[in-house]
DNA sequence: TTTCTTGTTAGACCTTCATCAAACAAGCCG
DNA sequence: CGGCTTGTTTGATGAAGGTCTAACAAGAAA
């Protein structure tokens, strides 16, 4: 498994971080890994709903977006919000994710 | 042509605002409104680079996110945005997009 | 009333995209 | 080595949705 590139920040469009953060898996994704506070989690910790391959996808729609990082420990791909970053670039838009419990 | 309806800004999901604002059509609109600083524009005011029927399905998506709201005059469809109340419900969202001028 | 203007709706077309199974890649562990 | 685990990729399928034309609705204007 190689390790993935992700953007910088500034060169993601309001429209794409919308688009990522508009759909129901996506959307669950992002608040598994707010609850845990910055934390890591694998695509395996994702997979209730669906199956790997689709988190795959969603996991890489996020990544494109600037949402998250990915970090290649043994077989597992440790993934993390770039919380930071995100909040740097769009102000208040992943507040508004953690707000509604969903 | 009759009034429509438009929802209750505490029973729109985060996701259905953030799907609504997910097109470029859509986005391109809400930017003209924002431009005029809340005033009010008919549907043909937005019929520069797609037809008044993808306008009219856009302006629907939008109301129905509880993004605007509109008043009949004659066979005009006043629209203009729902400043106050979306950014009670989603404080920050508005800013985002018209921060971008795309 | 007839015509024009403005917007909505129905229907069709086509692109995008969410989803899965299957095959593959790559690192671990016996 | 051979099997196991974890993700990725490919290809197919189906649903969702953006777009248009054409028909319609309703008020305005002549």
């Amino acid at each position: 498994m190689k390790d993935h590139a992700y953007p910088d920040l500034k060169d993601v469009p309001v429209a794409t971080a919308l688009q990522a953060l508009a759909d129901p898996v996506r959307l669950s994704i992002v608040r598994k890994l707010l609850t845990i506070n910055g934390g890591e989690l694998t695509c395996g910790d994702f997979c209730d709903e669906v199956s790997k391959a689709t988190i795959s996808h969603h996991i890489r729609v996020l990544r494109e977006a600037g949402l998250i990082q990915q970090r290649t420990e043994g077989t597992k791909s440790m993934t993390s919000l770039r919380l930071k970053e995100f909040e740097a670039r769009f102000p208040g838009l992943l507040k508004l994710v953690r707000a509604e419990e969903g």
